[in-house]
RNA sequence: UGGUUUAUAGUUCAAUGGAUCAGAACACUUCACUACGAAUGAAGAGAUACAAGUUCGAAUCUUGUUAAACCAACCA
């Protein structure tokens, strides 16, 4: 049991002991103790000073006693200072600590009421490579499936491939246009790139073809649309004209801009494609397969250039028809109704919400009607008790409502759907945006990143023994850790900016630090292994060995704090704080380790230097980092 | 116009309603490799958007103001 655990556990009984009243485990709040006052942890007694009838002076005077008498072999002494019991845990209890877990390689706690957990992350669409955002949700997504694993639960990764759609058919039509029969083994490209280059293409096309359109509608000039655009367009110049402030005249524009780039041929020819697709057209369906494949083909190269991996992958070309069925029996039901355009609605007005449409007049799905054949796929699949979806905060809406219509519908595993949101990577000049070419490609950043390793480790030649492969493998390893701390260290709620201008860090709060903090450790163990029998006569620690034992102690807290707020910036934040403390201990003269004052001290040192490294390589492994033995 | 979220050192991030001093990292100014690995350590300077309120106590809760992002699509 943990070391707060078992302080709240003997709070109670001392309460129990001085007041004869119980006082609820909740009540109980122990944190660390502030480094200005002695001790190391302290019960705060603000909570039930009304309870006790006492002031908070008394109340801890007499706590404290009672603990240090209780259990001698734990506290060796206390002190009140106001409303807060700091209570001094002994050397003892530490050094206990310490031979008996120093060994220990696995870390997993074991969980009383284990989940079974479905986690949806990645989830990309097949017309473009993968981007920095992508990678923030994939490395969360990764993390948060171990972090869980690691607390106990059983866990099933699973994807979403949005592989279907108008996005998919205007890669296809400007291949079918323009490549000639090009592959990407002919262009030597990677698949994903090489389809990504086409939408491209496709978007060049269609800005030039509705430039001159929407210049005209600006210009005042409305004929030759259909009776419902022009109805619109009227609509849309009449307000442009009232409208005075710039941001407004913009919002605006952008609304014809839509208009205008719905209206170009080549937009049609795409629409067309859909519709053929849509009615099994033998010759789409046969490129789109072979440019998915492509896609496919280099997903899995990225996937596993990073260590992602799904144990099963849904596709939802496969999954919007069981949505349509999902959606009729809800109509049956009676929750969900008609319009006389014979669109099929839900109304979540008397929960605060809207109407939200769920299938078109003409029958087609739309975005949450396939979420909804999916969520219920899921749970036939995999009987789950939790589904989280690893999904960006620009969704935290779609999420609510998706939630909110299997309620209504009571269905069983409604309440066990999480929404993971997170917010988006932005660059110093806001959004990422696909269509303007401002995105940061993922494996190109992957790329840059290993460079610069490359680099910095040939500057400080500590591995000129290493062959070419070994090489090769440090940099990923150095590479990828720097960009996955990087965008794990970061609270997944908040929004994050990223600079391409400055390259990600080696220094300081990084993967790389804590990377070169472990190696440094392995390279003393190399030379001397910790010998148990040395340190059994050890009796007290020196405050640099006490602060960094009582901090290992925490590990097991914090992973399931990580869990328990599906939060892995905590495992980030905790593994830095170690390697923070190591350092500060290994760099000062009086805590030699291989030449400590005498062999006792040194292993003992030893000791707490391998712990520090296994927790160090666990807490990064939870969060997708290796560490290497050497770099 | 409504809903959700955010606002903390020059920059990027921390801080279950708790302490007399709001922590780090980068950048900046110094110092330390004839020291077990300097991808390091030590020292210095620097911040709660604004205004009220709630209470023993507020960066944190409430309200208002200002600013930004997202959502409110028969796009996915």
């Amino acid at each position: 049991m943990n070391i707060v655990d078992q302080i709240k556990e003997h709070a109670q009984l001392a309460i129990k002991n001085v007041f004869e009243q119980e006082v609820g485990y909740d009540l109980l709040t122990v944190n660390l103790t502030k480094p200005e006052f002695e001790g190391d942890y302290t019960l705060v007694l603000f909570s039930f000073v009304k309870q006790l009838r006492k002031s908070p002076e008394q109340i801890g005077a007499l706590l404290g006693e009672n603990m240090v008498q209780q259990f001698p072999e734990m506290y060796t002494g206390f002190n009140v200072i106001k409303g807060f019991l700091n209570l001094v845990v002994t050397d003892a209890y530490w050094i206990n600590y310490l031979q008996n877990n120093y060994t220990k390689s696995t870390f997993t706690i074991p969980q009383a009421k284990a989940k079974k957990i479905v986690l949806e992350y990645a989830s990309p669409n097949t017309n473009k490579p993968l981007h920095l955002g992508h990678l923030r949700n994939i490395f969360l997504g990764w993390s948060m499936a171990q972090i869980l694993h690691h607390c106990g639960h059983d866990v099933v990764k699973t994807c979403i491939v949005n592989d279907r759609g108008i996005h998919i058919c205007k890669s296809m039509l400007a291949w079918k246009k323009l490549a000639n029969g090009a592959t990407p083994q002919s262009s030597n490209m990677k698949g994903d790139h090489f389809v990504g280059h086409y939408y491209v293409l496709f978007e060049n096309e269609l800005k030039a073809q509705a430039q001159p359109i929407i210049d005209k509608i600006i210009a005042g000039d409305i004929s030759g649309f259909n009776d419902a655009t022009t109805t619109q367009l009227e609509k849309l110049t009449a307000a442009l004209a009232k409208a005075t402030e710039q941001e407004k005249q913009d919002k605006i524009k952008d609304d014809i801009k839509e208009i205008g780039r719905n209206q170009t041929p080549i937009m049609q020819e795409a629409r067309e494609m859909l519709q053929q697709w849509e009615a099994g057209n033998e010759e789409v369906l046969t490129l789109w397969k072979k440019m998915n494949g492509w896609v496919y083909e280099g997903f899995d190269a990225t996937y596993n250039r990073i260590g992602a991996d799904f144990a099963k992958t849904y596709y939802e070309s496969e999954t919007y028809l069981p949505g349509k069925k999902f959606v009729e029996a809800g109509l049956e039901q009676g929750i969900f109704y008609k319009k006389e355009d014979n669109s099929t609605w839900v109304d979540l007005t008397p929960d605060g919400l809207d109407e939200k449409l769920l299938l078109r007049g003409n029958g087609t799905s739309v975005y949450i009607t396939q979420d909804l054949g999916l969520a219920q796929e899921k749970y036939d699949d995999f009987k789950y008790d939790e589904s989280s979806y690893v999904i960006a905060d620009e969704q935290n809406y779609h999420m609510k409502v998706l939630k909110l219509i299997l309620q209504k519908l009571g269905k069983p595993y409604a309440d066990g759907i999480f929404h993971l949101s997170y917010g988006m990577v932005e660059l110093p000049t806001g959004r990422m945006k696909s269509r303007e070419g401002t995105v940061v490609d993922a494996d190109d950043i992957m790329d840059e990143m290993a460079q610069v390793a490359k680099a910095k480790t040939e500057e400080l030649g500590k591995v000129k023994d290493f062959s070419q492969a070994e090489l090769e493998e440090l940099y990923e390893t150095i590479g990828l850790g720097a960009l996955k701390f990087f965008l794990l260290r970061v609270d997944p709620k908040k929004k994050m900016i990223f600079n391409p201008e400055e390259s990600i860090e080696f220094q300081g709060f990084t993967g790389p630090f804590i990377q070169y903090t472990h190696a440094r450790i392995k390279s003393m163990l190399r030379e001397v292994y910790p010998n148990a029998e040395l340190t059994k006569e050890v009796t007290a620690l020196q405050p640099k060995e006490r602060a960094l034992v009582v901090l290992l102690e925490q590990y097991d807290v914090i992973a399931l704090q990580a869990g328990l707020e599906h939060n892995p910036s905590l495992i980030a934040l905790y593994a830095f704080e170690v390697a923070k403390v190591f350092n500060s201990m290994y760099a000062d003269s009086e805590y030699k380790i291989l030449k400590a004052e005498n062999e006792i001290k040194k292993h003992l040192r030893l000791q707490i230097s391998q712990l520090t490294a296994s927790v160090i390589a666990n807490a990064m492994q939870l969060l997708g980092v290796k560490v290497p033995e050497r770099m």
